[in-house]
DNA sequence: CTGGTTCTGTACGCTGACGAACATTGAATT
DNA sequence: AATTCAATGTTCGTCAGCGTACAGAACCAG
């Protein structure tokens, strides 16, 4: 392990990326939602699709269609939930601080599952830092419809009470990985979760912005995501990445992916 | 960070610490229950005592009281939940694994706590390895039953709700500190945290096992617990540490251990 | 096409933790 | 008192990732 301040100049994220700054964010938040038909947005998101009907038309008939842009805060950290999510083709990750300038991603939210769900322990406060990774749509529900629709079917609350222990499972797993397991295994394992929440081997992300979700440096990244290049596992360029091999870069991934994986078939089916 | 195997010749741990293993876990776990009257154990796990009158008495009535040896193993991963502990007085690590033989603490369970509670989400597979840290007596009830007493009790499940979180949060706020800070300031807030839960500055734990739980080498345990005692701050023999001056502790501590008193006092109170 | 900006590649010295091996001390047992 | 073993202390070479700095490449706006 190594440790300390981390604040090269590249690193100013809350500048360079945009990250975690509220300036504007609430106006332009809601200035730039497309509030699309329900109809026109195919259901995907696996926790809801899961529902039996009734309940899944009373979900959607309580939100509405979102699109989320890229780096887009959607919650912080002691701050009140004002609304769930359902990624539809979107992803989100669940980010942690630890000191003022050293954060870390903790857990990664797709169509298979939810942002908000500690409602679900009937706490409106979020636990972490929480910002679109993958731009696209998403379904939106306010907090309060949410608690509602939670009271009204115990099935939804079977569900999410799963998908809880599925993100618990995931905090700890990635404790452990974070912790044992060299960067280019983390890494391979980033673009693995990445790739089944895109849905597509294609992506956008840049180094600078991975060295943030794996907590440490651009230069870092660069040096494993070359070598994985080199392997003939992904490619990229500017942000642009591809992933080429998806066996070959699941064999230099940690084990934490398929253990992950495993978990959540195990438990949410 | 660092990496890899951690196989060193000391950190045969399921062999060196009995830790994990079940040989005779289950022969020896019923031998050594002592069951003692309920009226002679003071009833301190807080979250019980924050219980109604009558759900407390419930829950009283539901439990029994046993004894809970150094390293014994009360829940494994993937296994089915058989009991649910309300440690007094003793206290229990949560342990994550990820490849074979790497390990390390995720979390703890003392007095402000309980063992089991992903029970409160349905679930009654353990999602981390348990073992006690610290011996002494807890309350038992069988996973059954907690689980009707949930159902019975509006306010034990919305108290056991917000503990959960408490819990997730540790879990994230573990991740990022193991990530960023350096070993002695991981120590630190290890002894801190023990402290609390151990009721006392003096309590027994060795340099192999503390090498374990925070998953580093023991000889990186020695040099960071050398330095501690050079300061002043805490005194140690042959296992038995001493916290000879806490307000220094915390300060050479990171501040995950404020942070993690925080959230809970936050959320609990 | 030009100048600025973003993204990626490379280099250098530094350091905390690693793996392994061995020495010393203290407690318990004989 | 001698023996054994657990616990702690120390040393040595290695290495992944750190902080910093700079340069080339690709893209974009004027």
């Amino acid at each position: 392990m190594y440790a300390s301040a981390q604040t090269s100049s590249e690193f100013s994220f809350t500048v360079a990326l945009g990250i975690l700054t509220n300036t504007n964010t609430q106006t332009s938040l809601t200035r730039r939602i497309s509030v699309l038909s329900i109809s026109s947005v195919p259901l995907s998101n696996q926790l809801l699709a899961a529902l039996p009907m009734i309940d899944r038309l009373h979900m959607l008939d309580a939100s509405i269609s979102v699109d989320l842009e890229f780096s887009e805060v959607l919650a912080e950290r002691g701050e009140k939930i004002r609304y769930v999510y359902f990624p539809v083709g979107s992803f989100i990750s669940l980010v942690e601080a630890s000191d003022n300038e050293t954060r870390i991603e903790v857990g990664m939210v797709g169509d298979e599952g939810m942002l908000g769900s500690s409602l679900i322990l009937g706490i409106d406060v979020s636990p972490f830092h929480a910002l679109v990774q993958g731009a696209g749509p998403a379904l939106r529900m306010k907090a309060a419809t949410f608690r509602k629709e939670l009271a009204r079917s115990a099935g939804l609350e079977r569900s999410l009470k799963r998908y809880l222990y599925v993100v618990m499972g995931q905090l700890a797993q990635t404790a452990a990985c974070t912790r044992f397991h060299l960067l280019e295994a983390r890494l391979a394992r980033w673009l693995l979760m990445t790739e089944d929440r895109a849905h597509g081997e294609r992506f956008h992300v840049t180094h600078v912005f991975l060295a943030f979700m794996l907590g440490v440096r651009r230069v870092g990244i660069t040096k494993a995501a070359t070598s994985l290049q080199k392997q003939g596992l992904i490619s990229y360029s500017r942000g642009n990445v591809t992933i080429v091999n998806r066996a070959g870069l699941e064999k230099v991934s940690c084990s934490c992916y398929q253990l992950d994986k495993k978990a959540y078939t195990a438990i949410m089916k």
